[in-house]
DNA sequence: GCCGTTTTCGGCCCGACTGTTTTCAGTCG
């Protein structure tokens, strides 16, 4: 949930323009989605100014240039309105009368509709009614049962917000990938254990691998006549903090830790995975929701539990456009259907035996759940097969470039760690210990200059082992090195040349989300243009439900290095596949390819088990439409030495 | 507020569940 401290227009820059910069109106448009749902707007202007945000999102161009050129109103998704609007915005630095939409609307009310059943019109009648302006005055209004005498209200309704009130501080909000993926396996397990269960299959955010994931889905095939056991079987769960509903086709429920109880699969939860669970607090809950439908049902109530909400749009347009109507219990044509509806209407659907069917009905090849998210891959795939990217699978990671040791803040030492990736079936590992400047309160975290070469010296004695034993095994000497602030890459040049490789990275947070995007851009810009700059490492520096990355134009800087890669350098771009990082964000990578920025899946990792995070990175690239070939550590050590010039 | 080869108006995805109703609005996904 976002917290209301961020609820206000952000101010001018003093130089311009820009005045204001392309990801502050991002941020603006989606929190006046919600400001508006508020206010009571038509919900087609809230969806407006939500698709604003996400078509302003992935403008490639310089958005200065776009509305200098008076071409803002071409990109889809912005007409004359929000045209005018953000030109106003970057040419002049106001807001237009955003200010008095923003005056009006209490920021405690954006608090308000993060409680479960409480949605923007019950909270907008709370507002005009008692004066609820916060949780606190809603908890007191609820206390004194002045909730339940409105109209439209009730004691149930008046009683759930003040539990829903208390779940609200259990509830984390999003959770990262790994954390989900972890519960969306263990309630599929289970479900998938119940007599009379013919499938079960994680759908929603999880199956398309977003980096968070906001609640789990699961899809489940039953004969009718089993459905009560099934959904009684389901109730009797471990695990269930809340049930927040059923009826005779789904169950929604919300789950707590006890849900992954040690039996499920057999299996040991993963070490690195039980730390993270250990961060949360003890008491952290995520929402599920579980479909229960007929066998024959079960790929279209698959697919559209898939999603994205942008893609069944998408989908449900192409149904129409050929007559047909597609909803999760099948996909049939509006003749047959006539005033029918829902799943009576369903009789009459086409069979589909998997969700390549529902595809192939409505002229389309295939599109793996990563890429559903309407970016472009309904029009790839009514191109048929080759349309589509053949997507990057986590087999074909040869190795890896960014790895720490025990010589920086790793706990392992280089033959350990050497010893585990060839325990992955790699051919090489790159070694990229943190560089000198690198010190967190006041400790030395990096390896001093000076020891640079004695690490050097280590490697190729491993190398030569390995060289004399035949073992298609190497280490390469690389090194997290600090992008200072001014853009400059620490340690020398002639320590930097004695490297294999330099992964460039920023450290520094503070300073950098201190000022601006453009100031940003210049700066990482100037980076990678350094002639021993190879990669750069987690290129925003976010980390995931914890701090925001730092501004930056990142695809301007992609242009720069697909420039340099034109002129024979070799310059790629990080995905930081621990689940805590996933950056480069995936939506920037088709960008990258078409740069021509080869991508380079990073485990970053301080331990030998971090090795095995390549995996989440994996599903981004995925995600990103990348095939193996986009990707510079699906290459043959072979091949990377004499991309190196070893 | 956006969009358009049925274009300047009239659409914009749609069904389940809940709690409030006595036929439906709000919320959610």
């Amino acid at each position: 949930m976002a917290k209301s401290s961020g609820w206000s227009l952000p101010k001018a820059r003093s130089e311009g323009p820009p005045f204001i910069t392309k990801s502050q109106i991002v941020a603006v448009l989606e929190q006046v989605g919600v400001l508006l749902e508020l206010d009571g707007a038509n919900r087609f202007r809230v969806i407006a100014y939500q698709n604003a945000s996400r078509a302003l999102a992935s403008l490639e161009e310089e958005l200065l240039t776009v509305v200098q050129e008076e071409r803002i109103t071409d990109v889809k998704g912005i007409g004359k309105g929000l045209g005018g609007l953000i030109s106003e915005a970057v040419l002049e630095g106001t807001w237009g009368d955003l200010t008095t939409l923003y005056g009006r609307i209490p920021p405690g009310l954006m608090e308000i509709v993060g409680i479960p059943g409480l949605g923007p019109k019950r909270a907008r009648i709370l507002h005009e009614e008692l004066g609820v302006d916060s949780i606190e005055s809603l908890k007191v209004a609820c206390e004194m049962g002045h909730v339940a005498p409105l109209s439209g209200f009730g004691e149930k309704s008046q009683q759930k917000y003040l539990e829903g009130i208390d779940l609200l501080r259990r509830y984390q909000g999003r959770s990262r990938m790994d954390v989900g993926l972890l519960y969306g396996q263990a309630l599929e397990e289970r479900v998938s254990a119940i007599s009379g269960v013919t499938r079960a299959e994680l759908a929603g955010s999880a199956r398309r691998r977003r980096e968070t994931i906001g609640d789990i889905d699961i899809v489940v095939g039953a004969e009718p006549e089993n459905h009560d056991s099934v959904i009684e079987s389901i109730l009797a769960f471990p695990g269930i903090a809340e049930v927040k509903g059923y009826g005779e086709s789904k169950v929604s429920l919300i789950l707590e830790a006890d849900m992954l109880g040690g039996a499920v699969g057999g299996g040991s939860v993963d070490v690195q995975l039980a730390e993270t669970l250990k961060e949360r607090s003890s008491d952290a809950t995520i929402d599920a929701q579980v479909r229960i439908v007929a066998p024959a049902t079960f790929p279209f109530t698959l697919a559209y539990f898939t999603g994205s909400k942008e893609h069944n749009i998408r989908m449900r347009q192409a149904a129409i456009d050929r007559g047909l109507r597609l909803n999760e219990f099948g996909l049939f044509s509006e003749e047959a259907a006539g005033d029918s509806i829902g799943m009576e209407a369903a009789q009459h659907t086409l069979d589909c035996a998997d969700e390549s069917d529902i595809y192939r009905h409505l002229g389309m090849a295939w599109v793996p759940p990563e890429m559903r998210e309407d970016r472009g891959e309904i029009e790839a795939a009514s191109k048929g097969a080759t349309g589509l990217p053949d997507l990057i699978e986590p087999e074909e990671i040869k190795g890896a470039l960014h790895n720490h040791t025990v010589a920086s803040d790793g706990t392992a030492t280089l033959e350990e760690m050497a010893a585990a990736a060839m325990e992955l079936g790699w051919e090489y590992l790159g070694i990229a210990d943190h560089s000198e400047a690198l010190n967190i309160g006041g400790r030395q975290i990096g390896v001093p200059g000076s020891e640079v070469a004695a690490q050097s010296d280590a490697i190729r004695v491993l190398n030569d082992q390995w060289r004399d034993e035949g073992v298609d095994f190497r280490l390469l000497h690389g090194s997290e090195c600090d992008i200072l602030v001014d853009g400059s890459l620490d340690y020398t040049d002639k320590i930097r040349r004695s490297l294999t490789h330099v992964v460039g990275s920023v450290h520094a947070l503070g300073s950098w989300r201190g000022r601006d995007e453009i100031a940003n851009t210049e700066a990482l810009t100037k980076a990678v243009e350094n002639p021993t700059f190879t990669i750069l490492g987690h290129p925003t520096g976010r980390i995931l439900q914890g701090r925001e990355g730092f501004p930056v134009d990142m695809h301007a800087v992609l242009r720069r290095m697909g420039e340099l890669n034109a002129e024979g350098e070799l310059k790629a771009v990080e995905i930081n596949a621990s689940p805590y990082r996933l950056d480069l964000d995936w939506r920037l990578c088709k960008y990258a390819k078409e740069q021509g920025v080869p991508v380079c899946i990073n485990p970053d990792a301080h331990d030998t088990d971090g090795l095995q995070d390549v995996w989440f990175g994996v599903q981004m690239a995925r995600k990103g439409w990348l095939s193996a070939a986009d990707v510079l550590n699906t290459r043959s050590g072979a091949e990377i030495e004499q991309l190196f010039g070893l």
